[in-house]
DNA sequence: ATGGTTGCTTAGCAA
């Protein structure tokens, strides 16, 4: 079983990218962020036609995420529906059998003095409350998204450049150790435990060639899961080329 | 040389 996720950063931009990395990688689960578009404007019959099914939760403009799959979801959940009053498309969650898949945008929080980050840091928050209501840590759950979190030096390109960025900051990397607690093992991070590897290069400053990247796209797998990850990989080659995505995908495989 | 981008929507915002 293979599962991926990828901020497309424009599911249009991305189009053809997104089925012809769909094809040569052949992901069981591929969860998408970052769409910028609504539900109405997704290319359903395309992903049909490439064999997939797909869970979205559109938004124009802004945001948007998906759950693309070989096979179609048992149940779909569009938002935390945790009674906060919240706009923007940042989660969805779906089951496929006794295993339960969700996509997530963690809001970016622009600069810490920001109302933005106050809102970051809410929203991890509440993603723990989500899982602690609804589920239990002996589950099945994969939670899979832009968590625009770096935990760790080993995932920083510039480390004391950047410490004080939304990125890396402490209460940035609390929010995120907070949410692990509750029953998430970061499957990279666990099956490549000294490796230094980015997820995002920001297009401006000549991020990518310079090699300056950040690693804040995760794959966080409750213990039943996580035990039976067999490797996990960034697929660095796909930020390369014309039109790349400004992050790549990140993908785990299961025996 | 001290800047260097992209996407959505149309001049400004977001990342």
């Amino acid at each position: 079983m293979r599962i991926a996720t990828w901020n497309v950063n424009s599911l249009r931009s991305r189009n053809d990218r997104f089925f012809a990395w769909l094809e040569r990688h052949e992901p069981d689960y591929l969860c998408l962020q970052e769409l910028k578009l609504t539900e109405a404007l997704f290319p359903w019959d395309a992903v049909k036609a490439a064999g997939y099914a797909a869970s979205v939760f559109g938004q124009k403009t802004y945001n948007g995420v998906a759950i693309v799959s070989a096979a179609p979801a048992d149940d779909i959940r569009l938002g935390m529906g945790d009674g906060v009053e919240d706009p923007e498309a940042r989660f969805i969650a779906a089951r496929f059998g006794d295993l339960h898949v969700i996509s997530v945008y963690v809001p970016n929080g622009r600069t810490p003095d920001h109302p933005a980050y106050g809102y970051k840091l809410e929203w991890l928050r509440r993603l723990r409350g989500y899982l602690a209501s609804h589920h239990k840590p002996s589950e099945k759950i994969l939670v899979c998204g832009d968590y625009n979190v770096a935990p760790g030096e080993l995932d920083v390109a510039r480390p004391d450049e950047w410490a004080a960025s939304v990125l890396c900051r402490a209460d940035a990397r609390a929010a995120l150790d907070d949410l692990r607690s509750w029953g998430l093992v970061d499957i990279f991070r666990q099956r490549n435990p000294d490796l230094r590897a980015y997820s995002w290069w920001d297009y401006r400053m000549l991020g990518f060639p310079k090699g300056n990247g950040l690693r804040i796209d995760h794959i966080l797998g409750t213990a039943s899961i996580a035990a039976a990850a067999a490797g996990a990989w960034i697929d660095r080659d796909e930020r390369k080329g014309k039109k790349p995505s400004d992050h790549a995908p990140v993908v785990a495989d299961f025996g």
